[in-house]
DNA sequence: TTGACAAATTAACGATCGTTCACTAAACTG
DNA sequence: CAGTTTAGTGAACGATCGTTAATTTGTCAA
């Protein structure tokens, strides 16, 4: 993710730097509370050094966001032109339980967690998180998962009820799970409970809707 | 829950209209972008003032926990002591569905709406915001709810499934919900097909648990 | 080798931060 | 009514905030 929007190219890589301490700090404190001393002295350079790589602080937050609505865009879910061929080509559980998959290397991923820390605690102050957050994580998830849904209902592969009602029961649940799994591992919890239920709860949705 | 801490008998009410100005503001902004002098402001007397009821910035959201940690373990769920009656007085259905009322109660009052927002926000940078999160939130909930199924189990009111397993299928949607919800009601914007959902979630779970 | 440009430093700016101080006015207590 | 407590003001404190300006250092192309 960092290396596309850093490429190597660049010289000391002072600008990539700074991301990623912007990224730790503002995910364990908050925009508002790091100060850019703080930054640039993870980074190792002086305060104002860093204004010849960003405009202002809060350019560095929009450009964490960039980085986060891109990297969902491209990798998050699949398009939805390519959807009916995946449908076809999978079956219900395999497509399911691809979403077990999916929440692992999210959560395995600590800059992706991060930056959901990040959303989180920005979500209110800041209408450009909370656009995030709504549109493209809730929004785009349920609206692919009906999508799919409806397809594997016209095939025939699972049992013929209301598709958004089944993206919804299937999500949400997932949706809570993450953030629960950041929060306690922000500590070094144990979240192998959680782990676990995820994957009994997709395996108890495929019950339900096996046609 | 305010008149509870802040009785009237206080001549002015200075420490209570503190408290709802800087919920109001944290809610909002954070604690850390919320300045005395803003909420200072907003109650109508000088930053110095404040120092008389409050010793410091932090203690004001200390209050704001307490009060919130207080009113979930007295009004939130009822307690365990309590829960073989209730559980032999009511069936099932009802007991359920009382969580679409409890939800609807709670997105309902702006002031526990708007210390939800604050816990969400400080969740990471304070500890104290994220033991409430998943104790009292988190564990407490589901601990209530696994005993409540284990009790109906025993009764015969529902299937003989995991208790725990239960919980979760029942109540994480619900989280997952109440965030959204409370997001999306920051905008004001509509919120009822979230309402309508919550109830049908709790609906097909009824179904799926009836002996 | 020189000139250009990028990236760093030092120093400082005005603003704002949380908090404290000395003091005053009002309200309760004996 | 005198005396003490409570709640308020005005001013200031040292620290820190985001940002800018002037200047130096390092790098690569011409």
């Amino acid at each position: 993710m960092l290396d596309r929007w850093f490429p190597a190219k660049e010289s000391a890589g002072t600008k990539r730097k700074i991301i990623e301490a912007a990224i730790e700090l503002f995910s364990r404190n908050g925009f508002s509370a790091v100060s850019v001393r703080e930054i640039t002295k993870q980074v190792g350079i002086k305060e104002s050094a860093l204004y010849n790589h960003y405009k202002t602080k809060d350019e560095i937050l929009e450009t964490i966001y960039a980085m986060f609505r891109e990297d969902r865009r491209q990798h998050a879910l699949p398009p939805i032109g390519k959807l009916d061929e995946i449908v076809k080509a999978v079956p219900p559980e395999t497509f399911l339980l691809q979403g077990f998959e999916s929440f692992k290397q999210t959560v395995g991923d600590p800059l992706l967690v991060n930056i959901w820390r990040i959303l989180n605690i920005e979500q209110y102050r800041d209408s450009r998180a909370r656009d995030i957050i709504l549109e493209d994580v809730y929004k785009g998830t349920i609206g692919f998962l009906e999508a799919a849904f409806a397809k594997m209902i016209a095939y025939g592969t699972i049992k013929p009820l209301d598709p958004r009602m089944l993206a919804f029961e299937y999500q949400y649940p997932l949706f809570a799970v993450m953030t629960e799994y950041v929060l306690l591992q922000f500590d070094g919890r144990d979240t192998r409970e959680l782990e676990e239920r995820v994957e009994r709860h997709i395996r108890a949705f495929i019950d339900r809707v096996k046609p």
